[in-house]
DNA sequence: AATGTTATGTTATAATATAACATAATATGA
DNA sequence: TCATATTATGTTATATTATAACATAACATT
């Protein structure tokens, strides 16, 4: 049994996976679906590995442009449609703070994540944290409030687009 | 010197403010526009009530609604430039996953806030947590991620709208 | 093949938000 | 007070994000 290797694991920040990692993202989402009964198009393939291949999370409408410029048939409704499946299946997420959608990465299991949002280059870390999630659950507790879902966005800075980032490969000084 | 008592302070759930609740956050604004040399202009001061008054938090466009129901000329610029206002002065907050807009529940501070979100009523409560500030900023750190700005918004259902609920004075039982 | 189900194509439109420029109101200083 | 600058609002048009409704195609099951 081959584990699934996550691109996203243990890095500071969030780089573009190789094709060979985004294959291996796809395969995963491929035997999740059949283990749910659920259709893994060739259209929710090719949507799933436009976001996978990504730098930063996408926009359903630029999403829709490479679909047009595949040569096949689309409209709104197609990138939408296949958003919403990938979603109810735990392979994307979408951002309420910018629109935008991309891939889970840690779509094995059911969970809520955090996501850190830079501001400047738009490359997007999720992470998981129980500390966070316990929090609002206390505290929504305390207002007998039942929590469903829980939607965590910060907006930042990464360290790469922080001021004084000196890129390791640069030498530092001049 | 009155200080005001805020309407949502020491609440299990947000209720409408009563007018006088209304007034006294009106006139908290005014202050607070005043010490700023920020003009509260009437119009300003229209939207920031219909917000105040409004049971959950609301859309642009039921507002700019209310607002074209005074007789006055309104478009969407109109009151997408007055909740821009309101915003930077800290007097409302948007909700990204709802695209609403409610008013601050303590505008007096610049504060992180929580958002308990009802499904069922769209009643809303802010809430402060430094707790989960804290997770955040903490996990954050470890990434190098430099945040500027947390959103957290909780949908679930509220204690009114959560299976089982009777309202006290009902009695409980039958 | 006949049938039911799910997915996709297609057209239209809803809902949310901003650009650009004109006019009006307000503040500031002569 | 008047001229001027600044800020706010009016107005028209358009951008962006998302869904409704119905037709056709693909797939599954018998
Ligand atoms: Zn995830
Ligand atoms: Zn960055
Ligand atoms: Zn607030
Ligand atoms: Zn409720």
């Amino acid at each position: 049994m081959s584990v699934h290797q996550c691109p996203h694991a243990g890095k500071t920040s969030c780089m573009r996976p190789t094709s060979l990692q985004v294959e291996s993202l796809i395969n995963q989402a491929e035997q999740l679906c059949e283990q749910r009964q659920q259709r893994f198009t060739a259209l929710r393939r090719r949507v799933l590995t436009l976001i996978c291949q990504a730098e930063s999370p996408m926009g359903a409408y630029q999403l829709l442009e490479f679909l047009q410029g595949d040569g096949r048939s689309a409209a709104p409704p197609t990138i939408y449609r296949a958003l919403d499946f990938l979603m109810a299946q735990g392979l994307i997420h979408r951002l309420a703070s910018n629109n935008t959608y991309l891939a889970c990465a840690h779509p094995q299991q059911d969970h809520e994540a955090v996501f850190l949002v830079c501001q400047h280059c738009g490359q997007t870390q999720e992470i998981h944290t129980d500390g966070i999630t316990h929090s609002v659950q206390e505290k929504a507790s305390r207002y007998k409030f039942k929590v469903l879902h829980t939607s965590v966005e910060v907006a930042g800075l990464c360290a790469k687009c922080s001021p004084g980032f000196n890129p390791p490969s640069a030498g530092g000084l001049a």
